[in-house]
DNA sequence: ATTTCACCAATACACTGTATCGCAACACTA
DNA sequence: TAGTGTTGCGATACAGTGTATTGGTGAAAT
């Protein structure tokens, strides 16, 4: 029986780890938003069966987990951040970027506890900046406030951006009220304060409006601070 | 023929509109969470067929939109608040409270532009209540910023609620790191300031946390509002 | 009385997350 | 080397999802 006769041996299954389904499932999010990850397709991406994939994650929501903490890897400083306002701020620009990257981390940001080793990694050297410069509470807090903050604007940001994208109007059009529902219920009067911040207010881009806001909270987080608490 | 003979006249189809159905919706929410909202569920509660739905809403999301606009209505303020300040901690304080009493609120809050006449009104009251204290577009800024607070903190603080139950463990033990994971993590060494937040920091309420952190940015707005912009 | 028309229910489709089960290839024992 | 576990993979299956399409049945209009 000669070489030609034999069958090649079976290939055997690729072999799997949790890094690649992770990748595979973030290539996929980035491709097409969150609701195109499915099992299937990342399995598929991956030549393997479906439920070769619960010997790695035990639900679907665990790997909405992985690929969140994922992430935080692109959102740990590259160097130790030496002044703590800069450590906060960097903290949300980084974060920022990464949703703008990956816009389906919007969807999952707050949703659940972020206990990932990269998650606990970026929230070690946020804390670490401002260890020793108020008690440890108001330390916790000022993180937890401005992690708050960045979370919410994030969000609406992205959700503004997909808003847009989808009723295809120009940014400008839609901030001045063109959505024509939004023009139309201003247009009724019924809403004056409204209608006067959109249509006399000034239209800011996204990042600027994102660093001003939190420079407010960030001034607030110094003002306490400075002052230990009562 | 006598009225034995006749059969009663077919039973009409139960009138429907959008009240009843995004009612119905927030029911099912209520008790079993977002995902047990399906079009099929929400319909047979009306006893109707699913596709009887898409008369009055043409996808699923824009059921939930209906949704978040109907519970606006619950956060609303009674009276038109007097004091800016009031009316910002108001804004925030009942939009939390409508987010305790439906935890699903927080997996769509910031999720998508909310432009429902419901939700437009709460904003109308609040940017009335800062109408004047300073131009438009710091006026529009501190909403905002308060909203993205709020709005995160909200957020966070239902996850962890849902994480706790999910394990059963008590408030404090959670808090005190007992998910076993946590506390493995910690105990490496690896990240010595979160461990040292976990461990020594006091225990706080959410309820306080909340407004502690809110007060912070509040006192941030009133600095913006106090002097002019730059 | 007959036609039109609007609307509703049923059916259907492609797809989802996940439980179960049987097989096939490896590691180990005799 | 032959046999035997054991592990892990694939296929199959199931209940459920959102939504497109279709066909019939009532009320309204002529």
């Amino acid at each position: 029986m000669t070489v030609w006769d034999r069958p090649e041996p079976p290939t055997r299954p690729a072999p799997l780890d949790r890094e690649r389904i992770v990748a595979a499932a973030i290539a996929l999010a980035d491709e097409g938003g969150l609701e195109a990850v499915s099992l299937r397709k990342v399995a598929a991406r991956l030549d393997a069966g479906p439920m070769r994939l619960y010997g790695y994650i035990s639900t679907k929501e665990e790997l909405f987990d992985l690929m969140v903490d994922e992430v935080h890897a692109e959102i740990l400083p590259q160097e130790r951040p030496g002044e703590w306002r800069e450590a906060l701020r960097g903290h949300a620009h980084r974060t920022r970027q990464a949703a703008l990257r990956h816009p389906w981390l919007a969807d999952l940001l707050g949703g659940r506890p972020t206990l990932g080793p990269n998650a606990l990694a970026v929230t070690e050297t946020t804390l670490a900046a401002l260890d020793g410069l108020a008690d440890i509470d108001t330390v916790r807090r000022a993180v937890e406030t401005v992690g708050a903050y960045f979370t919410g604007a994030i969000r609406r940001e992205i959700a503004n951006l997909r808003a847009e994208r989808a009723t295809g109007l120009s940014k400008r059009d839609w901030q001045r009220a063109s959505g024509p529902h939004l023009k139309k219920m201003l247009d009724t009067g019924r809403f004056p304060a409204l209608a006067k911040a959109v249509y006399d207010g000034t239209e800011v881009d996204a990042e600027e409006s994102f660093a001003t806001g939190l420079d407010w909270v960030l001034d607030a987080v110094a003002a306490k601070l400075a002052r230990p608490p009562a």
